[in-house]
DNA sequence: CTGCTAGATTGACACGCATCGATTTCCGCG
DNA sequence: CGCGGAAATCGATGCGTGTCAATCTAGCAG
């Protein structure tokens, strides 16, 4: 159906950012440096600041990004407190890719 | 380097695009059929005329996604007479989704 | 209630890009 | 030679978008 279509087109069309890739990569290294240290959450994550500081954009620029990535469910977000915790959806990742193998 | 991430920006905004996925999924569907009508040529292929009648576009704008794609390097030409002949570079295509598995 | 901090939202700006019409280049054929 | 067809290139247009500064919203602490 068109409906994954229109999925693939905006998981396609979030990776193909640089930036966006950049925050992926960051997801998957702070994640593993969260696990090591704090390991508390449900899951590590990295919240919007530390990502803003990986990354070094603009606050207003990695929450518009942050938004797309979610929005292509690429990634997931978790509010707790005034925080919200960004992990990669390892899942739709894998799925972008076997889709990528066969739909293209 | 940074020589092997532009490539990958390269192939990314490419298929990006959804015209241009068409356009590879068309290619893969006329080379099955040429392969059987045809075979004649060193590797079954469709020129950008072909290329127009499926996808329904003006003829500058497929040449402008052909650009692209070759560019990309995701299709290769070969120019016979007057008529170019398209046909996905499959190893271009394999490698890109094998980077994405990894680096991602 | 008053601050304070983490993010989201808005507005603006510049840039890129998909598409088209018109023109140009290239090639084969008579 | 010129003619006709195939495809590239040029110019313009409209839309999407990445980025930022400024502002607004929501929780937490005092």
């Amino acid at each position: 159906m068109s409906s994954t279509e229109a999925s693939l087109d905006r998981a396609l069309h979030a990776i193909a950012d640089p930036t966006r890739r950049r925050i992926l990569q960051a997801l998957r290294e702070g994640e593993a440096e969260a696990k090591s240290k704090k390991d508390a959450a449900a899951g590590p994550a990295l919240c919007a600041g530390d990502i803003e500081e990986r990354v070094r954009l603009t606050q207003p620029t990695i929450s518009h990004h942050m938004a797309i990535l979610t929005g292509a469910g690429l990634v997931e977000a978790t509010k707790r407190g005034q925080w919200r915790w960004y992990r990669r959806n390892e899942k739709a990742i894998r799925l972008l890719v076997k889709t990528l193998r066969t739909k293209l």
